[in-house]
DNA sequence: CTCGTAGTACGGTGAATCTCGTACAAGTGG
DNA sequence: CCACTTGTACGAGATTCACCGTACTACGAG
């Protein structure tokens, strides 16, 4: 009973550098991962204040999923998203923290959060 | 007479963590940038063998160079490039090296190079 | 069963991107 | 001056992308 629907999730090998770097780099999705690394469990998607609507917000989630940043469940009629820190830090040690620490940075020069 | 052409870069404060994640997430520029990282010297684009027509590697030179990740110089005939490396490592410690070590490590996992 | 919540699917729009070919500019060497 | 090398500018075509609204499905609560 624990699940119905099914994800598509990359395997571990199928991750490329450049497909995460690609998800990276949209302001939206960049917000969304650094809100799952600061976050202790797994999010629902209603958890994020996006300025985007629910079709576009649907949208980012499946770009960071197919490309491997992210994995999600579904738990009632919610999903749940959440870093594939694991399978990150394996295939590029390292990256992921980097492109974090370098989002912090930059946000907190230019003085947002 | 060092230089008659300029080039217009983005000041050091100018460059963002999206710009530069965009930049190095198309593979003909991931591949330019590994490539100026192995080499001692700025390169001319000439020493690049890329897949694509000159007018198309211009413009992967010119979206490097405008998201900050290059800089680029005229001599003669050429234009010699090369990377940012202090400007991104004080911006963003770590981010460069961490995305080369990732594109080398999945460069030798695929087998390529 | 009905209602509300969470999210998807679909279709469409406008902007950005990658690509090319052709024509041109700038410098070097004969 | 002329030829050659290097790279640019200027369209132009094809694709991708971010975004939206509307209609729909899945689940839980009452």
């Amino acid at each position: 009973m624990t699940n119905a629907r099914a994800l598509a999730h990359p395997a571990r090998e199928e991750i490329r550098v450049e497909g995460v770097l690609h998800a990276l780099s949209d302001p939206i999705r960049l917000r969304i991962v650094r809100q799952l690394a600061g976050a202790a469990d797994e999010l629902a998607c209603s958890r994020f204040e996006l300025p985007v609507s629910k079709s576009t917000t649907t949208h980012h989630f499946r770009v960071l999923r197919e490309s491997g940043v992210i994995q999600q469940i579904y738990r009632g009629t919610a999903k749940l998203s959440g870093l594939r820190t694991e399978d990150l830090d394996t295939l590029f040690p390292g990256l992921l923290s980097s492109v974090l620490g370098a989002a912090d940075l930059q946000a907190k020069r230019l003085g947002e959060d």
